[in-house]
DNA sequence: TTGAAAGCGATACCAG
DNA sequence: CTGGTATCGCTTTCAA
């Protein structure tokens, strides 16, 4: 059996409510005498008080649910890992779940997350969010913060770095290093998200006065292979080009590794751009230029905004919280005067 | 206000005992009448019954406590994975905890998921395990099972894959094709784990009558820097080596940067291997020759295996779970006849 | 400075 | 087939 409050306030010959002014610190006007025997008989018991009880008055579990689709995304580690340094440091603790981008598993999860009564959630949506899903953490009326996959909804706090900025920034620098015809390998076409990043790139050339050629738009998956497989395509194309963009990193590697396969040589001959500096542009050959998130931030500022939430600080919160992206400059780009 | 299981009675015209069984799905004889009416009303109220409450009767919260290093070492989101997977297809959810390998920060963890009531834990200890913490699991008498870096401990449940064997497989390997000076990075020095791996390479070596070289072993810290930093001082050394078996793959492809650094071709002068099979070793160019750790199956095992410990399934099961490496043949080994 | 007792939201046992 | 009630381990008034 589990030692408990009761036992300790035999053994000391006091209340339960004594004992429970010990645990909690208040000791405000209580002999040393009884809190050292009560500390003295706790501490040769190794008792550590049931949270479960406790949360049943107070209603805090102090714990945060996170709902993302797959913690071997290398995207993710990050975000976890900032939110639960975040949690952490305030008192917190986190329930990791993995939805597969399945919108029944992620519902099955935030029913589960409700149940055991998480103090709030964090939650990065499936590629193809249904409302149904959306309107659950208002029905239950759990605190949540959306991270990185936004959907338009008006009153749920949210984070994100700017997409339409970060291909921006980058297109540009393609363009500002003279190249003029720039491919562009997108995401999954049924995605809601990342459209922001195409139309970084549309708004790119259209400040410089580049015509927009649809013929150099590819549509991958997010993954290495169709990285691959949309470089392919386009080598077969006709059409001429000097760069390639790409919505992020393991589609840019994938378009190097078949780029490699053809003998082309980057970025002599095509320049390469990946998205989200994930750690494996740094070991690729070249080194993949790209646009960082700053993904730990995101994690970390996702979990403070939430907490703050939770507690009603009163002083009111920026709870709509946009992230600047930042070019990192490395060696796949074909700069003007190399 | 919640909306319990009280109200729910009361909405009803029936006890609480009633809803309850309506709850768990209790049904034997019960009036179809009444569970319907129960039915609609908890549909109608969005109700989901408290998992608190629940738990502090039944004195299980179906949540796993996962400790381990950091989620943003690669080795680690794979591990979660699996566990997180069996976890759901048990019913349980897990508390990811990261220590960054500081036993003040894991201790802290253990006493929180103590508090949380947890029904396990998987532990990754820190590469310098200390006994109190280890003693902690017994006194708190929380069922848990060691992943990947075994303390000797004798009743503890564990899993792991064999590194001596890995290590021993990969330099044969090299052995068999040709190499006969065979450099070793080490991970570090303090830590007592993966002193298997080296005894792998020690055995490779001795089975085949090559002599132990002391001046070819370096010590590094399994990071990329670590095996850059190491691969420079082989450089700098007068020995002569073919081959470099590095104790994981960073520190595999932090020699690599190095030898390009350097211009020396891989394979063909120089052979590397790493070992873990993180999937950065897939686009380096050479892809690197490696150990596969199923870490997947790691991961899943582990909770499957706790899982029916908490569960007591009678079942005596296998608590001692050793599963095999295996040799993973890409491009940087120079081959015999190539 | 301390204690008694109510109550959090469920489960489970014993009655009827 | 259904209800009453003790109980889980703790916090929190209110009194003394």
């Amino acid at each position: 059996m589990r030692f408990t409050i009761k036992d300790i306030a035999r053994e000391a010959n006091v209340s339960i409510a004594t004992v429970s002014r010990v645990i909690n610190n208040k000791n405000e006007g209580m002999s040393l005498e009884t809190r050292e025997k009560i500390l003295n008989i706790m501490k040769k018991h190794n008792y550590v008080p049931s949270s479960l009880a406790r949360s049943m008055i107070t209603k805090k579990t102090n714990i945060i649910g996170l709902i993302l689709p797959d913690i071997n995304n290398p995207f993710f580690p990050g975000i976890v890992r900032g939110a639960e340094d975040a949690a952490n440091s305030y008192g917190y603790n986190i329930i990791l779940c993995n939805t597969d981008d399945n919108p029944e598993k992620e519902k099955t999860y935030i029913e589960i997350l409700k149940e055991k009564c998480v103090d709030g959630m964090i939650y990065t949506s499936t590629l193809n969010p249904i409302d149904e899903n959306l309107q659950l953490f208002k029905r239950h009326k759990i605190p949540t913060v959306f991270v990185d996959r936004i959907v338009e909804s008006d009153d749920i706090p949210f984070i994100f770095t700017d997409g339409k900025k970060g291909m921006f920034k980058i297109v540009e620098y393609l363009i500002q290093n003279g190249h003029k015809e720039i491919a562009y390998i997108a995401g999954e076409k049924k995605s809601q998200f990342n459209h922001s990043r195409l139309e970084g790139y549309k708004s790119a050339l259209s400040k410089y006065n580049i015509p927009l050629n649809q013929n150099l738009i590819f549509m991958g998956d997010y993954k290495l292979s169709g990285g691959k497989r949309c470089m392919e395509s386009l080598l077969d194309l006709k059409e001429k080009f000097s760069a390639v963009a790409c919505e992020n990193d393991l589609m840019a590697i994938g378009a190097l590794e078949m780029l490699n396969d053809r003998k082309i040589k980057v970025p002599r001959e095509i320049s390469i751009t990946g998205y989200d500096n994930i750690f494996l542009t740094n070991v690729t050959s070249p080194k993949i230029t790209t646009i960082a998130q700053p993904i730990y931030e995101m994690g970390y500022k996702a979990m403070e905004l939430l907490i703050k939430i939770v507690n009603k600080d009163n002083d009111p919160v920026d709870n709509k919280i946009i992230l600047e992206p930042e070019l990192v400059i490395k060696d796949s780009v074909w700069k003007r005067g190399d």
